[in-house]
DNA sequence: TAAATTAACCGCCAAA
DNA sequence: TATTTGGCGGTTAATT
């Protein structure tokens, strides 16, 4: 997101707003356990210079929590950079270094309660796709790490050259000012193979089915009245709740990346009825469809 | 915009 | 005996 950014920028004739630079451990090949190799570009000993944003990645980093110079080198490169960032598990090396205490941040959803646990002092978010908290960002898992880095561009940058760049790598920008946003697959994943066994997963894919209480209850194998309690206690949400909120998201991407007509947007998104998709769409966000594509539009146009 | 209809939700109690 | 599940009815909110 960082290089996309910048080169669009240079396209535009504005000077240079990023320079990415990988570090490791060691400078050179940085085997991943998928296989994959990085190379970086130093080691973090060898950093030298101001550090304007720090992303602190993921996946294998836990093994490296006991590392007392990485952590104090985290430390000192925090207290001096613009701001600090978390993709992923990389919260757990924010959160060791002592830099989450007191804050609210977020991970990826196999890892929130683990976080939560071992660092009571942090107001865990499970769910948010980002959370930011002063000079202090955290995001859950990697592609919310792409939505939280759109988030900083958009910051630095402005929401067009966002959304230019959320075009060209085919992401999906959040609105402004929407951190913490309710996410139906985030929450159908974290679920889980739970009591509920595939249902939530089956709601977010199949949003243009039946989706009331009965319809899923059978999906279930549960009475109606069962369902909804135990949907309660696994989602946080009642079930059409949630079946509203995830009608509601996917029409929002259908509005903003599409030229499809309205009332395709409200079948797929399986609101049936233009009426019904207006007014809960004006109900969760204060716009109505329409109005929400012409902003878009207009945004679009600004980058040319 | 107003009125009637329908769906969802929730507390409570009984059965499993 | 304790916990989970199912059904009933009243209340609220949404839809037509």
């Amino acid at each position: 997101v960082f290089s996309a950014a910048t080169e669009r920028a240079l396209d535009a004739g504005v000077p240079r707003p990023y320079t990415v630079t990988v570090v490791a451990p060691r400078a050179g090949r940085v085997r991943m356990r998928s296989g994959l190799s990085l190379v970086a570009d130093a080691a973090w000993r060898d950093v030298r210079g101001p550090i304007d944003t720090l992303v602190v990645a993921g996946g294998d980093c836990r093994s490296l929590m006991d590392d007392r110079a990485l952590l104090a080198w985290i430390r000192r490169a925090a207290r001096h950079a613009r701001r600090t960032t978390s993709v992923c598990t990389g919260a757990f090396l924010l959160a060791e270094a002592g830099l989450l205490d007191g804050r609210r941040a977020t991970t990826h959803w196999g890892w929130t309660d683990e976080l939560r646990r071992r660092y009571p002092a942090i107001n865990v978010d499970p769910d948010a796709l980002f959370v930011s908290d002063g000079a202090i960002h955290t995001s859950a898992g990697v592609t919310a790490g792409m939505d939280l880095a759109l988030a900083l561009v958009e910051a630095d940058l402005g929401r067009a050259m966002a959304l230019d760049v959320a075009r060209g790598l085919v992401l999906f920008l959040k609105r402004p000012g929407g951190q913490s946003q309710f996410s139906a697959h985030l929450a159908a994943q974290r679920a889980g193979r739970g009591p509920l066994g595939d249902v939530p997963e089956w709601i977010v894919q199949h949003l243009e089915a039946d989706l009331s209480v009965e319809a899923l209850a059978a999906r279930a194998g549960m009475s109606p009245r069962n369902f909804a309690r135990v949907f309660v206690r696994e989602l946080g949400v009642t079930p059409a709740k949630f079946v509203e909120r995830a009608r509601v998201e996917l029409a929002r991407r259908a509005l903003e990346d599409g030229e499809l007509p309205l009332a395709s947007v409200a079948a797929t998104a399986g609101f049936g009825t233009l009426e019904r998709m207006r007014r809960t769409f004006h109900r969760h966000l204060r716009v109505v469809p329409q109005a929400y594509r012409n902003r878009f539009k207009a945004a679009l146009a600004a980058t040319g």
